[in-house]
DNA sequence: GTGAAAGCGCTAACAC
DNA sequence: GTGTTAGCGCTTTCAC
């Protein structure tokens, strides 16, 4: 293995001139810089990175830490992120917690431990997930997804609460008249705000009752079709549902087709994050898609900003969800859609996401 | 931060003994090693790994370089990796490389310079892709799923041609009288293998001419839509396809919709690889699964052992993939299959892999 | 503009 | 059994 010395003794240089060559941090006379260059070449010199971290306590390097790798919106994330972090020449790792506890914190000790430059993470716990290992040695953290309740970071979000409303309001306005929900673990804050925004559709059309017609779930597959039988087995049953996230709803589509229902004809459902094969399902499954990429995008620049030394207070980035309708929720003559209701003023782009945000500082 | 030395200084001991303690690497009397521990638990001391990396030029971390992230082929052999690995106190960091050759060179670059422990790879492409800076440090690299020409490393796949060929093999048998295939790029070893298979059932069939209706996607979902349209315009139209991945049979099934074509009754659609959506596609796909854990527990175990120091040849693990067959190839009485074929004789198993392998040593 | 030399935090000889 | 010390390969003052 060829180091910076090799090449010095081949160029007849000393290694501080080696090092100031290749790193450009000073002027250094062409002939030199050529004799270096060319000895750096023959040796197929490549510098080693841990010296160099150890050295400058700095790296190029960033860590994403993400829950579930088998979850598609994280996975779509990571291109944004990539792009941006690609764009200034650095890279990015990834680190798969699966969701557990212990592995995520030892995920955040590596980061610490070999001085990353950022950490992009989305906790598998609002108040559990220790970030102190990774900003006691000052690498700036950006959340993604999900909050942490204890500390001020910059974040990164869907407006929930707000997609939650919107898909409610979409099963109000194509006629159903017994809405229900399945939601994810109240917990998270996710779990937390699309179950707020289908409540407050609900209030706001006055009809109290049904906003606390709901069953939690999961976030998994199992868990909506399980959510989804009970509410079947309620002594009135919905004939519109609202599923918290994409694999409930592929359970709830289970649970209705094994019970002998027709979707959207006897009950219509609308998921939320909207994976590829969404489209595909028969029926297409109406949902909230979230403009992943952007998400990770944003994330990717707010690290960016942390790292080239911006101190001020946390931020927050809320992107909008998009509503795209599809068979799920399309009534037809068999089930009609009241007139006075008929109007669905919710378009159907096929783009990543629309963009559209707002940013506010939050007090740290 | 805390170092060893502030350590050592509390503890009244020397940062050999220090290290000696907390490493457990020779005996030290109980009760300096109670003092030691002590310091470090009060100092809240979380020794560099930069520092130990640069003089041990060992480290317990692993690379996985996966080609698409999004592509649940790569996502779900993580987990078998990762069992591995945690088992001996290692850490598994992601790196993806999306297809392009300078990103994967940079990660590979990344991996030597960062001396990792060793590194699992999905090469993008088997003659460009260069690991020797790899292999040049000494660090052993496994491939998975694609093999590399020019240098001969452990290698884990799944038998792309006798899965392609029980896939083909089972269009025939359900009556497809016109078959096509969508296969992938013919330079990665898994689309001319899988394609390879396809040509073997049909020229076993004695119909050498379907055995050229090919159309070459990218392995993504677009390209398979785009590869499923040209099959489509052709002079005559098949009425069975295969597919040679997941993403791209997802496209397939797109173009198919889009062109007003009925799954099964007008075309009959096999993929290669079972994500957990396959099952929920309405029809539901069949297709042709791969033991994606047992995938990437196996290249674990053959990095491990490189680790650990073996020397011998290079060994190749062939796992045996599994046709599941659903509703997207069941021909109802509507276009019926001939009495002669009708017999499907392959087992529809739920598991996950039914494990059987061959190992043979392939000379270096 | 260039070189000598110190040192990042750790481990492993080597003395004692 | 424990401490002293010499580096791992690099960057960066500090002299010249």
């Amino acid at each position: 293995m060829t180091t910076i010395f090799d090449v010095a003794r081949r160029a007849g240089v000393s290694t501080a001139t080696v090092s100031r060559v290749l790193n450009g941090t000073a002027e250094v006379t062409a002939e030199l810089a050529a004799k270096v260059r060319a000895a750096a070449q023959e040796t197929g010199y490549e510098p080693n990175r841990v010296a160099r971290r150890l050295r400058t306590q700095r790296s190029s390097v960033w860590s994403v830490i993400i829950s579930d790798i088998r979850n598609p919106f994280f996975t779509e994330l990571i291109p944004g992120v990539e792009e941006v972090a690609f764009s200034r020449g650095n890279s990015v790792i990834l680190c798969h917690a699966g969701e557990d506890l212990a592995r995520e914190a030892t995920y955040l000790r590596l980061a610490a431990a070999e001085a990353v430059a950022g950490v992009i993470l989305s906790p598998a716990s609002p108040v559990r997930t220790d970030v102190q290992p990774v900003l006691s040695r000052g690498i700036p953290v950006v959340t993604v997804d999900r909050r942490l309740s204890d500390v001020a970071l910059d974040h990164v979000l869907v407006d929930n609460m707000h997609g939650a409303q919107q898909a409610t309001a979409h099963l109000i306005s194509v006629g159903c008249r017994r809405l229900a929900c399945v939601c994810g673990p109240l917990e998270t804050t996710t779990g937390a705000d699309r179950y707020a925004g289908y409540q407050r559709a609900l209030l706001a059309a006055g009809r109290a009752a049904e906003a606390r017609e709901v069953e939690v779930g999961d976030f998994r597959e199992e868990g909506g079709y399980l959510a989804t039988q009970k509410l079947l087995a309620r002594r009135e049953m919905p004939d519109g549902i609202f599923v918290s996230n994409n694999m409930m709803a592929l359970g709830a589509l289970r649970a209705l087709d094994d019970a002998g229902l027709s979707v959207p004809a006897d009950v219509a459902v609308v998921g939320f994050d909207d994976p590829v094969w969404a489209p595909l399902l028969k029926p297409s499954l109406t949902a909230v898609a979230q403009p992943n990429y952007d998400i990770g995008q944003e994330a990717a620049r707010l690290l960016l900003s942390r790292i080239e030394g911006y101190t001020g207070a946390a931020r927050e980035v809320v992107l909008a969800p998009t509503l795209r309708t599809r068979d799920s929720t399309r009534r037809t003559a068999l089930n009609p859609v009241k007139p006075a209701e008929a109007a669905d003023p919710v378009a159907v782009p096929r783009v990543r996401g629309d963009g559209s945000r707002r940013r506010a500082a939050r007090p740290s």
